[in-house]
DNA sequence: GTCATTTGATAAAACGTTTTACCAACTCAT
DNA sequence: ATGAGTTGGTAAAACGTTTTATCAAATGAC
């Protein structure tokens, strides 16, 4: 009943087959270059399953200089985001017969000993850099190591290889549905003015004003960083400061919505009836907040997804990869939008 | 300045200190049996650290048949809950030289599945088990598999090698905490009566209930599940079943918690002032909810610590490890609570 | 009936470690 | 001087694959 303790290796499915260790490496590899009877293989196959063969890593990599593994390295797993993009890459990664191994970036190490970790002591056969901290420092060491890497979430000039979703458009697009709504001042609640994803998340703001024919108003937008307290901080200033008073808020993370909506409900704002709020990335807690927030949804899980098996790709056949945008966005309507005043 | 492509080997270091691979091999890993002279084995590791060897892991694994991985396997790793077990693992499994491999088990599989591939095709040498799903199946399939393994947020009849939180214990604090706010008709909003950590949690319940002189009314334990949905359907009937009215509800979870919040504000039910609700184990969405959500916090990353350290005790030494609870539980006050009335 | 070609395999050499089994040179008690 | 330990190493055999170089038998062209 108990599954043999020795694992079958290829030698023993050789002999019961009564073929040569290397009929049977072919064989079981799919090796195309290597004509061989019918016959033979089945019995090459139908012994491997009796014996429940499987390739021993270790052995197979040290022979190819493959380890048939990835690494991603995220900072804070914790953060929803993040892990989508890893469910995503991890069924790629699975589907492709390539493993996953995680890498969790704490605040203490530098980005770049981890990668050179990854590469050197695990000999993963690619990168994802699932969020780049340092784009200067990170992408010289990613270069510098000279081994297949992916930017997930992130650009960063002069790398290609990478896989972004659509901040530009999205943001545009919950722009708009505001505007559709009626809206006329739309403030944006934006992240830090030097990350890839908040620098397109403005550019999409603004371009959705611009197509809705409003007027960019400055004083509208505020810095908000990535926190529940920046959100609520900036949704404070921006209380104060604008006059009249915005009728919509687009929100550059969900933890910023939900500390920008705390204050409104200390203030006495209503959502929606004098404050529509949507938020960029949809989330298990835009449905916990009270009320639920309207959110754009973009694919993150499809990015991860995309990133591994594009980087999986480059790793095989040696090919080109020119850069990816997930273009899907979806607006997920909950309550906390409406037309003005109710 | 770049890093030579080819990453030295044994035999490099060897040729240029002068000695055999095998005094190489010996001093690199420690090898206290190995007696050497303090020079040969400075020149050793100087000419090591000067030529930047790294042991390669598929030689080593070859020979050694230890692969120095641990898979990890979780469902919804979107599941802050489970985020934070496997950052604990990754940093325990860092430490000791370890990497961790994730699988994440989808809906569509068969946990077992999983287990075997983690073994025989990935040749982890350990199994860290991220919530078993099936008590019956899982735990035979691990048993069969005859390899370390080690159970975290759950304990299953015949497995000695656990590692879990304060279950019973939180939730007793926790009913004790709104027992000497003044409460005394206090709901529990359960999840499955067959999983390990509900029973812990409705048993922690009753207890408090005792320890505080309070009598315990099966009226006002509503099984809810583990969703937003579960959790408003079940104070839905809650609301109208329990008479007269709790003034205090336990939640077994926070999206529980935010379910039922959601039907309570919707009923005009004031939190704290009507209901007091308390959840069990902290994460964000704790305070992004309205009001801020008390909760009791437990050491979940730790737990994830614990569970890898112990497991590459066991792989490394064959010790025996009995399981272990992590006692620690702490009462994060918010503003859902308050004293009744008030 | 040869000689080249194709077909269907095989033998054996890597890959880079770890570890077993040895050994040479000393020291030291006899 | 001899034999027994000790000290400080070394040589070489695994580990389980992949892959290169070969090869024997069958086929076909002449």
């Amino acid at each position: 009943m108990k599954p043999k303790r020795q694992s079958a290796k290829i030698s023993d499915v050789a002999r019961v087959a009564g073929v040569s260790q290397a009929a049977v490496s072919r064989v079981m590899r799919g090796d195309e270059s290597f004509v061989v009877r019918e016959e033979t293989r089945k019995r090459i196959t139908d012994v491997a399953r009796e014996l429940n063969y499987q390739p021993n890593p270790a052995a197979r990599g040290l022979r190819t200089s493959r380890s048939l593994s990835l690494g991603i390295v995220v900072p804070e797993l914790d953060n929803p985001i993040h892990a989508k993009i890893i469910i995503g890459a991890e069924r790629a990664a699975a589907e492709r017969g390539y493993s996953l191994l995680i890498a969790h970036r704490d605040d203490a190490m530098q980005e770049t000993a981890i990668y050179e970790r990854l590469v050197h002591r695990n000999r993963v056969d690619g990168l994802i850099v699932a969020t780049l901290q340092d784009e200067h420092g990170g992408v010289r060491a990613l270069k510098d190591l000279d081994h297949p890497f992916v930017l997930v979430n992130r650009k960063a000039r002069g790398v290609e290889h990478h896989v972004v979703i659509n901040d530009r458009g999205g943001s545009k697009r919950a722009v708009t549905y505001l505007a559709e709504l009626g809206h006329q001042r739309i403030a944006h609640l934006s992240g830090s003015p030097v990350r890839y994803n908040s620098i397109c998340r403005l550019e999409g703001y603004r371009e959705g004003l611009r197509e809705a024919g409003l007027d960019f108003d400055p004083g509208l937008v505020v810095e908000a960083g990535y926190t529940m307290a920046g959100g609520a901080a900036a949704m404070r200033r921006l209380l104060d400061s604008a006059q009249p008073r915005p009728t919509a808020l687009f929100a550059s993370t969900l933890m910023v919505a939900a500390g920008a909506m705390g204050v409104l409900r200390d203030a006495g704002v209503r959502i929606p009836g004098d404050m529509s709020i949507i938020g960029f990335n949809d989330g298990a807690i835009a449905d916990v907040l009270a009320p639920p927030l309207t959110t754009v949804r973009t694919p993150l899980e499809n990015m991860g997804y995309l990133a591994a098996s594009s980087l999986i790709n480059h790793i095989q056949d040696g090919g080109h990869f020119a850069g990816a945008m997930l273009k899907d966005v979806e607006i997920v309507e909950r309550k906390s939008t409406a037309p003005p005043g109710g």
